[in-house]
DNA sequence: ATCACATTGTGAAACTAATCACAGCTTAAC
DNA sequence: GTTAAGCTGTGATTAGTTTCACAATGTGAT
């Protein structure tokens, strides 16, 4: 069972760049190319791999399709996971059109906001609804995950009522640290934060961490 | 010198609690307060801070305003950094609006766009580009970092131009991974891949990884 | 004064994640 | 067939980060 962070992470992306490989006529790969794609070291894939329980061949690698297959039957629930996404301000719309065209197995099937002008407009082909709507309109669809893009000031508030409503995991844009019960999960997407990062890092400070591919 | 990514994050993150402690008129702060909102232990805010060279005192705690000088003058650079935006799209429309309200030592003073249309248009006070100007207005503007928010396939060959200007960081919102020379430095935010791990982790697999707060 | 208390600063321990190193296969070439 | 080469699978090692534990310190009450 390998599950961290970390290797979550990984093992998604390692999803992606195989549905390009597949695309690509690419029947099988090595860890050390797959590696090379994703950022890691062979040793790395190969780990993340075997905690997987798949098999490659020493001389053949392993094969592109039982790998994909083995990956989604780990990342993915068994049925399609409805998501919702609260604040549909320029940041909410462009998530909300990033995730249309893709994922399958990830539908953002609802919108909230607390603009009543946006209330039970359609966007991106997802209705809005109001704000005093989550609980019921969560609770209707089994909504177990959301995408949070307000401003900061209201993130608690409607963390508080997601979490009541039965929401297991936050997507967070908000800048700002939420408080939520054990048993739920909050990935935190801190633009301003990784900004920072990215500028300090640049500086050359810290010995240049990584990513440096060939 | 406490120089690893986390600790670089979790400072930026005390700063922006910090400034909002200073704006509700807190002067003084105890590790175990900023670890509460900032979801980290007392511990571990004690040594973030040590790293600094910030002494508190056992009584008071730490002095807000010490702390905020300390840290500004540690993760920003003496000069305003001029920052640029590749890809004018919806996301990259939300996150110029994101930035331009705020952070007063980034800012993004250049777009560009490969759509025509776009180009010469002024998006959030920002005047947008043609990606054959790159290299010239990076180097004019002595822009050192960059946010990326072009579709995939596009991404490498923008890399590619921006490195080849003298960019040395990157925030990377195209869902691929970039080869950079050693020396740049590359963050990235992988919506889909970030939002893959909310699903898996809120699943409840992974033993809820910490996040918990009261 | 003195005592009890809460907090800082920090060496040491525990834990986690990444890398090394190499045995064991599998194939291809000669 | 035998040998050489290159890859996988994995125990052992190393590196990095977090937490523990506690001495040292300043504060306020008695």
């Amino acid at each position: 069972m390998p599950t961290s962070e970390r290797t979550i992470g990984r093992l998604s992306l390692y999803r992606r760049l195989l549905k390009q490989a597949v695309a690509d006529g690419q029947e099988n790969v090595y860890s050390h190319e797959l590696g090379a794609r994703a950022g890691a070291t062979a040793c790395q894939v190969r780990r993340d791999l075997m905690g997987l329980g798949c098999a490659g061949s020493p001389s053949r690698g392993y094969k592109v399709r039982a790998l994909l297959e083995r990956i989604d039957l780990f990342l993915d629930a068994p049925d399609v996971e409805p998501v919702a996404i609260v604040g549909v301000g320029n940041l909410g719309r462009a998530i909300l059109s990033f995730f249309q065209r893709r994922r399958p197995k990830l539908q953002i099937t609802a919108a909230f906001d607390s603009d009543p002008w946006k209330v039970d407009r359609v966007v991106q082909g997802v209705r809005c609804h109001a704000l005093a709507d989550i609980e019921r309109v969560v609770r209707e669809q089994e909504i177990t995950l959301a995408v949070l893009t307000v401003p900061a000031g209201a993130a608690q508030e409607v963390v508080d009522t997601l979490v009541a409503a039965g929401i297991k995991g936050i997507l967070n844009f908000a800048p700002a640290p939420l408080r939520v019960p054990l048993g739920v999960f909050v990935e935190d997407m801190d633009l301003a934060m990784s900004l920072e990062k990215v500028a300090y890092f640049a500086r050359g400070r810290g010995g240049a961490p990584r990513k440096g591919g060939k």
